[in-house]
DNA sequence: TCTCAAAATAGAAATAGCGCTATCTTTTTG
DNA sequence: CAAAAAGATAGCGCTATTTCTATTTTGAGA
């Protein structure tokens, strides 16, 4: 019963998962989307414009718009598109709970 | 009362800290690390070794020490000398319970 | 149809991050 | 003292990100 190959169980797929999740929201542009949004899927807004979203955060359209193409790809924003514009919201609530634990976690008492 | 200026006070210096600390975590040797770290953090074992997370980690020495020297420098790891050996543990309580959220998130029910 | 606004995309340049090998420091041991 | 072991660091080539400008696509309205 020496330490040889008593390592834990962690799933590397979840590891990796997780790893590619965090890395798409651990860039202050994209966080700040993801506070915008969530902040306002608690209180009741729960859709906005991509014009919203470049109002509320500050940078270039375009710059935005990649920005919230790789949340997409991550499944953490989905989008609809109603007419001329596109909607983007949180994907799902486990989403959600993360953001609002990371608030808790960074912007609570420090 | 028209939308122009409305924006939520979202803290920049907050969202710039939480981006970088999470960008230290989100990279899966580094994740790995913190599970390692965090998982015997609660059942007991506290004091990991170079070598150690090494081991469960696998791969090279080198590489874990730099790793190791990321997660140290945004202040997520603390390490402690003991003659030959540095021992690291998780900073402090607030991390500890980061790692836990994002178990639960992501290596809960999927 | 013509034009405008919203959003996405392409291409380019700069920067950052990764992992490797080799080296260096510090401590232990023979 | 010499050799070995534990960690940390430096330098290098490579790949991935970031952000900018310019362009394209899609739908709305005169």
């Amino acid at each position: 019963m020496e330490d040889q190959d008593n390592h834990i169980p962690f799933n590397d797929a979840d590891i990796d998962r997780a790893a590619r999740c965090l890395k798409a929201m651990s860039h202050p542009l994209r966080l700040k989307i993801l506070c915008v949004l969530g902040n306002n899927s608690i209180l009741g807004k729960d859709q906005f414009s991509v014009q919203d979203i470049v109002k509320q955060v500050g940078t270039s359209q375009s710059n935005i718009s990649q920005h919230l193409a790789i949340l997409r790809e991550k499944d953490i924003l989905k989008s609809t598109k109603e007419a001329n514009q596109v909607f983007y919201t949180i994907h799902d609530d486990r989403m959600l709970q993360l953001i609002k634990m990371m608030r808790e976690v960074f912007c609570g008492n420090c």
